[in-house]
DNA sequence: TTGATCGGAGATCATTATAGTCTCCGACCC
DNA sequence: GGGTCGGAGACTATAATGATCTCCGATCAA
């Protein structure tokens, strides 16, 4: 459950590997085309372009038209967190229907849905989780993220 | 984005009802049949018999046969999380399609996938959220999840 | 003991989301 | 000006989801 599409995997590999090759020690500041991350990834190549179409229609990376073109973060690293990622595949995050829409009837048109709050409260803290890491955590293994449990922290239970 | 299934927000609907029921004030230690929940919230009958099917399989409720039969709760509210919820309809948390597989060859063929690691980090953080969370704690509107940035508890970022 | 009322379980279907493909276009650089 | 790149749209196949239908067995009360 709770699972994310395999192009939001990809967008993310596709990242990754373009950061890794921007900011790395081999070829800084190279551009990465289509080919050379489908290739090093085995992904589908025409799939990958529609990833990365987005990506750059999102502003997270720019593209480079022509010979010798390709993609290129279009932020530093620690400016894109995995939340604008994920966000420029699949949409805004909502685990449930009611989660953003406008006012109106919805719910099964009742007010008595008692879940809808606590599932906010849930959503809201996964967001904050997804908002507070960036590409740059992924990158060269770095410990990311320390666990902590709402429970010790003064939850009502 | 990550979205919950509509049989999985009917089980909570649900299994809020059952408990207000069996705990509230009117009628205490009351079954609460299928038609009485579908009704309420306006579920389509039968898809609702299945998701109360598969919590009693779980054993999160149980069921009772016969006129007057119905469903009540196996265990006491807040023995009972969000994560049990969830994974008897969902199936385990999984945000990745590598999350839960046995060793293999997974992730393309390759083993050159840097985004796993602090894709599972981010999959431990939801689980230990959601197994924080009882259905206690979706009782009666009391404050629920105290939300708190992991990036104010030593994320490197 | 019989029939109405329950849940249990399986097959089935429609709709939607996802994953992946194909084709054509325009920009760029040598 | 031709080959190499990304941009963009339509398109298809498959899987997941949501929902329905049907039949069965258990139970209880008249």
């Amino acid at each position: 459950m709770l699972k994310i599409s395999k192009k939001a995997d990809y967008a993310l590999m596709a990242l990754q590997h373009i950061a890794a090759v921007q900011f790395g020690d081999v070829t800084p500041g190279r551009v990465v085309n289509t080919k050379e991350i489908a290739e090093e990834y085995n992904i589908p190549l025409e799939l990958l372009a529609k990833v990365l179409q987005t990506l750059a229609k999102h502003a997270l990376i720019e593209s480079h038209n022509g010979p010798k073109g390709g993609y290129a973060l279009a932020r530093r690293a620690h400016q894109i967190t995995i939340a604008q990622i994920l966000e420029s595949i699949e949409g805004p995050l909502g685990i449930t229907d009611c989660s953003h829409e406008k006012d109106g009837e919805f719910c099964m048109q009742r007010g008595n849905c008692h879940i809808r709050t606590p599932l906010l409260k849930v959503q809201d803290s996964i967001a904050q989780l997804l908002n507070s890491m960036t590409l740059q955590d992924m990158m060269g293994g770095t410990p990311l993220i320390t666990i902590q449990s709402p429970t010790a922290q003064g939850v009502e239970r």
